[in-house]
DNA sequence: TGTATCGGATACATACGTGTATCGTAGTTT
DNA sequence: AAACTACGATACACGTATGTATCCGATACA
């Protein structure tokens, strides 16, 4: 099967965007929006900047593909997640992995928490990335709100407060831990440590119910 | 009693070093440390960039110094508190009213909150802010504990967790509650509000006799 | 009142990043 | 096979930030 003109050129075309979001996505992380130049970003690309220009107006347009994408990613990451955890082959023991299992939902690379970091700074200042952020955020929380509703009804526990406040609350804990075990070097094994550590001890503050 | 051409001249200097902090920190909130020109940060202040680089080596060095005189005082705030509180005319009544007392203490202006996040985003990726963050913090914990130790014992509860663990937990989750407050463009109030909130859920779950 | 000193202004040299306009070429179409 | 199209490279013009070297004026002291 041979492809139209449009279409062959549209896939080479994909592709160098593609190649020119993945260098983004590092030098983002690296340096910040910032500190990154965009002759910086195609070069490890191996592009020049003629692509780029060719490619995306601005910098910022970029930015904001590439916020989207990696949002995108993760919701899809989490809904694919979601199904398996209702196939009954990978469904947990009982409420302690449910807690693993969340927070290995959770868990970024040090170069996601980064570029996270970036896109919730810019949110700070910038109207449009906050609605953008928002809207992601709420996507997010809903469906991390449904797993728990889920698991709370299969348990037959009961929540002290609504589902989405604490999955929201969730959220950002796991950022904010993410964050300083960043900042402390911390490597993954101890981070993901401190996340469950801290996912349980609220767990157990928030679910009636929960193991003692 | 008059001074000696060295005392005056070093508090002129003193005071025009003061007026370019003052300026950075607006500009530094506004636009982030990498988007904030020397320029910039001088036309604010009223001076050209010769009174800046008679004051400092480098914007980094600036940037330094500021995260260090922000973080003393917001050291030496919450020590004035401590000491407020040991005085019995200012002592919160019971529970609750501590917690809207500790809240009050932590909340920070939207610039505070900007240039804190600046910080620990630059925390991220530079060892030597990293180690300048961590020992700050520990400070913070510390002294948050001290507060959290005293209160227990005054009201007679019981920690299900270290309290130095329980203080970090509390710092993260407002400045966390406080970066998603500034996306949501919630006003002061309102912000105030959801950090109470969830303090009470936070001390509810951890402190062992606690309200309800 | 003359003079030395210090802090901040001015002027300059330079590097860097951006965006656009143009060019060369590989792959496609007829 | 010739012409066309599209993509990315090259070259250029411009603006902006930096850091330094020099200058000027006010204040302090003799």
């Amino acid at each position: 099967m041979s492809d139209t003109p449009a279409q062959a050129a549209t896939r080479s075309r994909e592709n160098t965007r593609a190649r020119l979001m993945d260098a983004a996505f590092a030098v983002f992380a690296e340096v910040g929006l910032d500190g990154a130049s965009v002759e910086a970003i195609c070069e490890r690309a191996g592009f020049t900047r003629g692509a780029f220009y060719s490619n995306f107006d601005s910098k910022d347009e970029l930015f904001l593909a590439l916020a989207a994408s990696v949002s995108e990613h993760k919701l899809t990451t989490i809904t694919e997640r979601v199904r398996a955890l209702k196939d009954d082959a990978g469904r947990p023991a009982g409420p302690v992995e449910v807690v693993q299992w969340l927070v290995d939902l959770s868990l970024d690379s040090r170069q996601g928490v980064l570029l996270t970091s970036e896109i919730r700074t810019r949110a700070m200042r910038d109207e449009r990335i906050a609605a953008a952020y928002q809207a992601w955020l709420a996507d997010m929380v809903q469906r991390v709100a449904a797993i728990v509703d889920d698991l709370v009804a299969t348990y037959g526990m009961r929540l002290r407060m609504p589902a989405s406040a604490f999955a929201q609350l969730m959220l950002e804990l796991w950022e904010s831990t993410s964050v300083n075990a960043l900042i402390q070097r911390l490597d993954d094994a101890a981070t993901g440590e401190l996340v469950r550590t801290r996912t349980l001890v609220l767990a157990a503050a928030v679910v009636e119910g929960f193991g003692q």
